[in-house]
This record gives structure tokens, sequence and C-alpha cells, in this order.
RNA sequence: CGGGGUGUAGUGCAACGGUAGCACGAAUCGUUUGGGACGAUUUAGUCCGAGUUCGAAUCUCGGCACCCCGACCA
């Protein structure tokens, strides 16, 4: 991508509404752009970032074997009649049609999935089952805050999975928690990110979160300080000591919450009648798990937990591009080997954004850089090229190092 | 939803009730060119509506929007 192209624009000016770290950051180097309280629009950088996580979540949900679809985000009323959640839940978006008709816009799809799944689950040779959606989430909190992580519209990938009975499905719950971890571990919040035992709401009693420390979360957390287990708060006032090794020192931690599983067993699967033959002829319910990941609030995080005072520090999994490419000095002789280095990236597949900009100063690009937080900066200039060489250094890191440029594509390796 | 705050140019900020200004951005020209260059010229604004006043960005009232604290958060 030429950078003289890309639909974006830097500020070098802080944002006034930003409160958090990732919201100044993300408007400041054109990522996203804030439509109204609680909404935003993912520009050009910003949509980079969230397909290369939406990637990683799809590929690590189908490793555990579930299936991608899409569920509508217009609903109608009865399904959430149905659970009594049209009137109990304040974060729905209710609308209204032609004729007066009643909508809700989807705020989670237990809703819908559990009366699709019925189409299709008949027999205990149907089951197990989960599938899995990326797909946007309105829900009308009564106020939304810290920039993309906490929205009234978001983007969040949900799975909801069935099985015939407890044993199975608390095996594949762990197998789901595991993927989690792995999933944060991939956008470079493993870290930071804890397994948390949380309350489980109107659903059951107990559910897990993951959450991710740092100090822009909202939530309270509890860790552990003999074996790292980690409780939230509720859990906190309930127990006052460790579940697991009785101990009850804990260290006290902001943090946010990045994904949310929970246990449903047959609490939507009663209203919708949902459920299978078994091998003795005997109907019964199908057992419900749910699997939540909001893919902006996560992308907020990895930057809450990636930056220094310059800017962004995008891990490599989810960078907007791998490398960026810096041409100073706008000489013939560097904007010709700049072009082709640009070129010669693109055939090796690496995605690079080039900064071709011939009215910026060095200082400028270079700023501008840090802020963006692409892993890798490349700079052609007559000062390298005297040497047959490109600077090749690492956003993270201090130093720069000269590379001769036929050895550019293997020191990217 | 309760409490508090703020709305001025694309962005960030100033302006006692008395000619709306600065920086950045953007544009043109010239000089520059390795950590946010310099000069010249230019561009663009008081959230909306009432009221008070000779005169309102400024005061009052209403609306709208945004931010913060709280409550809320499958």
């Amino acid at each position: 991508m030429l950078q003289s192209k890309l639909f974006y624009k830097a500020n070098r000016n802080k944002s006034a509404d930003a409160d958090s770290v990732s919201h100044d950051l993300l408007v400041r180097a054109g990522y996203v752009d804030q439509l109204m309280a609680g909404v935003y629009s993912f520009m050009p950088l910003g949509f980079r970032v969230l397909k290369n996580i939406e990637n990683i979540i799809r590929k690590n949900m189908e490793l555990i074997d579930g299936q991608e679809l899409l569920l509508p985000s217009l609903h109608p009323k009865e399904n959430w009649q149905k659970t009594g959640r049209w009137d109990t839940l304040d974060i729905l978006f209710k609308l209204k049609g032609a004729g007066d008709k009643e909508y809700a816009l989807g705020s989670t799809h237990e809703e819908i999935i559990a009366p699709l799944a019925k189409k299709v689950i008949f027999s205990y040779r149907d089951l197990p089952l989960s599938v899995f959606q990326i797909q946007t989430k309105f829900r009308n909190e009564l106020r939304a805050k810290s920039g993309i992580l906490r929205t009234r519209e978001f983007i969040m990938k949900d799975m909801y999975s069935f099985f015939t009975n407890q044993d199975d499905f608390d095996i594949y719950y762990e197998k789901a928690a595991k993927s989690y971890e792995k999933i944060f571990k991939e956008c470079g919040i493993g870290k930071v990110t804890y397994r948390t035992l949380a309350s489980g709401g109107t659903f059951s009693k107990y559910s897990d979160e993951f959450q991710a420390i740092t100090d822009a979360g909202e939530d309270l957390i509890y860790i552990c300080t003999k074996c790292s287990l980690a409780i939230n708060k509720e859990i906190k006032e309930e127990t006052p000591v460790c579940t697991k090794c009785k101990n009850d020192q804990f260290e006290e931690k902001k943090a946010v919450e990045v994904g949310n599983i929970f246990k449903l067993g047959t609490k939507f699967s009663t209203p919708f009648d949902l459920k299978f033959t078994d091998r003795d002829a005997v109907d019964k319910p199908v057992l419900m798990g749910c699997y939540g990941i909001g893919l902006g609030r996560l992308l907020g995080t990895i930057v809450e937990t990636n930056y220094d005072d310059k800017g962004i520090i995008w891990p490599k999994s989810v960078a907007p591009f791998q490398v960026h490419l810096i041409q100073i000095e706008n000489t013939p002789n560097v904007k010709k080997a700049a072009q082709k280095l640009y070129t010669d990236l693109q055939k090796e597949n690496i995605e690079v954004l080039y900064d071709d900009r011939q009215t910026k100063m060095a200082g400028e690009k270079f700023a501008e850089s840090d802020l963006i937080g692409i892993p890798v900066r490349l700079v052609v200039s007559e000062r390298t090229l005297k040497e047959n060489s490109v600077e090749v250094k690492e956003r993270a890191k201090e130093k720069a190092r000269l590379v001769k440029i036929k050895d550019t594509i293997k020191a990217l390796k």
C-alpha cells in the first residue's frame, strides 16, 4: 500500500475526548474514527488489524470444530419474548418497522441460534455441534466509554456449542477455554491475560472470563499470590480464600474483559424446546454453551498493553502491515531503489506500507511511523544506498541496523 | 438513569459583555531534506433556538451533542 494513497490522516494533537491510551493512539494514527458515543468506524489501518484478529479467532474456532455461519442482526420480538428477555434485558435495542411491528437489534444470539438448531438437531447422532459467527452486536449500554473498549455497536465472535451430556460438554468447555488462551497469546496479550472465575449472571452460577490486566480496565480481578488462580470481584466477595489453594492473599489488578464463556445448560433449550432423541428413545434437552470475544475491545486491549511514548507497538500477528518502508530524500536513486524494494517485498507476500510521500520531512515520517506502530521499519536514503543497504529497525527496539539490499527479505524472516 | 463538566476553523487551544486569534493541518510558490524545516501568500469557525443588552463566543432559559464519576454491563 502506498502511504500517499492511504485513507487516513495522522494527527499530532492529542484527541481531546480520549481518556484511554488506546483511544488516543488509535484515533490519532488514523485507525478508527468516532461517529458518536460508543460507535466507531474502522478505517483501512484499523480494519486490517481487525481482520487479522478475526482470522486468528476463526482459525482457532475451526480447530475446535466450530463451523462458521452468519445470523441476522434484526430479530423478531417473539424470540425475545420467549425467553423473557424482551422485558428484562436493559441493553436490548428495540425498534419499530412497517405496521409498527417490533424488532430487536441482536445483542447476543441465543434467541436465534436455539430455534435454528432445532431445525437441525433431532437425534443424538446429530450431536455434538459447535457453530460460531463473527458479526455485529448492538448493546444499548447506559454509558459507552474508553474509546473502543466499551461501545454500543461492536463486532463479536460468538460460538454456541450443543451437547447431549454434561461430561462431554465439560470436556469441550475446557477445550474452548484453552483455545481462548491460545487466541489471546497469539494476539500478543497472553502474558497479561488471566482466566478468571466469574459469576454466570442469570445463566449459571459461574462463568469464566478472560481478563487482560491494564489500567484502562474497568474490572477488578484478584490473583492468588500462591497459585496464580484469578477470580473476579463478585467471587472474591463470596469466597475470601483461593478456591484452589486456600491462600487468602490476592493481588488486586484492573483488567479488561476480553472474553467470556458460559455453560448455558438448558437455559435456552427449554424455552425453545430444543431437544434430541437419545439412544434410549427418550427426548432430552440439548445442553448449550456460549463463548464470546469482542474483537474491537480485543484490538483496543492489545494497544493498551503494547505502546510507548511514541505510539503503538503492534505484535506481528495482528499488525496492519509487516513492514513500513520509508523513502527519505526524493532523489531519483532513492525513489528507484525504494520502489524496487516495494515490489520485491510484495512479490514475497510481505505486507508493506510504503511511505512514498515526497512532501514530508524525514522527522515527520519517522514520528508517524512510530505512531502507527508497524513492527519493522525499512529506510532507504542516499546514505543507506551508499552502502548498497537499507536500514532495518524494529519498532520495539532502540537500535537500527544496516542490511545489504539483496539480503533484505532474509533479514525480515 | 442520578451527579459533574464541556461545546469556538479539519485537529488542539485562546479571546473582561466591545473588531474572533494562535499552533498544527490543508493549498500555492520558493528554499530545504536522517527525528515533527523556513519564508511568502492563501484556506476555514463561535452546536441549535429563544431571551437579556446599544452590543453576546462570553450572561439567562430550552434543546441537542460529547466527556467524566456513579448505577448498569448476555
